[in-house]
DNA sequence: TCCCTCAAGATTGTCGGACAATATCACGCG
DNA sequence: CGCGTGATATTGTCCGACAATCTTGAGGGA
């Protein structure tokens, strides 16, 4: 494991580390089930073995890991039935948001921020399945973002989405990546038109498809 | 502050000081806003500094305290706006879990552990306002354990339901009180039924009522 | 040969002290 | 009375140490 030069400014330490190995974990430069050792890390960021602590700590309250005491910290790997039991939730939120965001799409100045940060989805490029990973999100965040609850977007977040688009990167073939942007442009379509019932139909149509996939993809990918 | 009897085990210094400070917050020991200082808690605990360390991180990713750089954690205060938006999202997270739950409730195993789990609100004693804090909140986790979907329950107690009614039980009068344990009731009638859409709808008219209470005193309080 | 036991090594959990960086506050100056 | 400035308090990080626990592999017995 190479060296790490760039030094982050005094109050960063800990923070440079969690952005380090949650890009790691999501890039897969560490895999799933993997063992993080503590000493292996001190010598990789030099930094003393109470920062590392720390971040665990942190990247396991963020679901990133998972802390099994006295045997250290693992890469989490996300189980069929909980990346199932995950899309369930982010139906819910999700929809939620996108009713929101239909009302909030009445207001000139929150649409044409809402118009700009969705304009991409609009590009007719082909897509590269890692590229994509980042319009994606972006694309929900602006959603979240013209909802305008802050509570909801903190916790979508915090639903392992980036995990499991990693675990399921693999399975975005062209085609899925096509449907995935046009189902996009169904729900900025209903947002636009200020129209909530419509907004959430074609969330959860969208989420229906997506989980399908990562569901495949990590049931073929001895995914228990 | 006085010293700590207690000895926990080895590989619990954390976690015990992680459930004593939560436990501390959630009775208004320690109030809002109020400044929790390392070299205090150090001498309080009789751990080290790390220890310390360690347990304000994870109870700040809890959403318990929040952290600010060079200048330490305080206890969180939520404001009106962010238990408007919480409340907005418990409504969906547990008007799903009711629904899942009232599919559940057709099997005779798990509709028996949930009529167990229950029993307490069936009982017509009048009810203090912090013992209900935990009836209530069992209610609710039978509700989700019923549901059968795991990360819903886990994610639901990051919603800061403890910290939300911590902040509110000045405001449950004995009126409120004897509200909230008919809709409970209400509730549990629908998914003993095995009714999704009336558990559904009782679960959003019981945390509409709530919201309203909780708002209310927030805004009394000076919750800005 | 295979399985069980146990000791050595590896790793985590915790402690204590140390110092630099930053924030906070009181003091004195203008 | 406002403002800069230094003293103080507190956090951020590092280091070294040791006990508790887990892992591994060697050795002995069936």
């Amino acid at each position: 494991m190479a060296a790490e030069p760039a030094e982050p400014a005094h109050g960063e330490t800990v923070g440079h580390i969690v952005a380090r190995l949650r890009d790691d974990i999501l890039a897969r430069r560490i895999a799933p089930g993997e063992r993080l050792v503590e000493s292996e890390l001190t010598s990789r960021f030099s930094v003393s073995r109470g920062s590392i602590r720390e971040a665990l700590r942190l990247l396991a309250a963020e679901g990133f890991l998972e802390h099994l005491p006295n045997r250290g910290a693992i890469v989490r790997r996300l189980t069929v039935q909980e990346i199932g039991e995950l899309f369930q939730i982010r139906a819910e939120l999700e929809a939620l948001a996108a009713r929101l965001a239909a009302e909030a799409a009445a207001d000139p100045q929150q649409r044409a921020g809402f118009e700009a940060a969705i304009a991409p989805i609009f590009d007719e490029r082909p897509r590269e399945p890692c590229a994509y990973l980042a319009e994606n999100a972006a694309f929900h965040a602006a959603v979240m973002t013209l909802a305008g609850n802050r509570q909801l977007r903190d916790l979508a977040l915090r639903l392992h989405l980036p995990l499991i688009m990693a675990q399921a990167a693999e399975a975005l073939t062209p085609q899925a990546l096509a449907a995935s942007v046009r189902e996009h442009r169904v729900i900025a379509a209903a947002i636009l038109d200020s129209d909530p019932i419509a907004a959430d139909a074609a969330v959860r149509a969208h989420l229906a498809r997506a989980a399908a996939i990562a569901l495949a993809s990590t049931r073929a990918g001895s995914g228990k």
